[in-house]
DNA sequence: TTGTAGACTAGCGTCGACA
DNA sequence: CTGTCGACGCTAGTCTACA
């Protein structure tokens, strides 16, 4: 035990963050840090834009990621909802790593 | 659609990497680029770093971002491989990015 | 507090076929 | 080439309980 050396016999009740907010920044009329599904577009934009940069086909990705031609087409309009041991393979395919899967794209030019 | 306007009508046969190899950099004696299951262990990696970075326990993780507290132990053991909307809402609720999660951690200074 | 086991449900991931 | 439906197996994810 002793995972912490907390002064206190309740380390986690005299913790100063003993009880975290359930709804810290969730102000009304603003949006949340990181809306749900963020990570399953950021993998689908990433995935589309790392494809055909490198002209494959879905059907060429999923051969390379060993994974199934359905798949990629649903990871990439977001039907689906992978694992990250799939994710991986998929990151290994494209010679990226996987926080790249995730990295957020880089911002086009304004003007 | 005309993904790449290939002048062969066979685009994936005519495309340059038409073939692309299926064991192309496995050098013999060089580790991959991307070992298997490299995600896995750096999600869990992050995920106790993190946790323990904040003082939390298991239970208190598991209740914040709203999963079991037996699935946050297994994460945590590499004994189960997440879904990336499970990674981003740990990520969450440990308020940082999903691509934080599979992050290089700060290796040490060795001396 | 954490790890593990057992049973259960839900969804992932594969395969084949069609538009 | 890509999107999608139907069926199917497997495992992710939940819950209870014990060491």
């Amino acid at each position: 035990m002793s995972a912490t050396e907390s002064p206190s016999p309740s380390a986690r009740a005299a913790a100063p963050a003993a009880v975290p907010a359930k709804t810290p920044a969730t102000v009304p009329g603003t949006l949340s840090a990181t809306a749900p599904g963020v990570a399953r577009r950021l993998l689908a934009l990433n995935l589309v834009r790392l494809r055909a940069q490198r002209g494959w086909s879905q059907e060429a990705l999923a051969h390379e990621s060993g994974l199934h031609r359905t798949f990629i087409a649903h990871v990439e309009r977001q039907v689906r909802n992978a694992s990250i041991d799939n994710v991986e393979r998929l990151a290994d395919a494209l010679g990226v790593s996987v926080a790249a899967m995730f990295q957020p794209p880089p911002d086009p030019p304004a003007g």
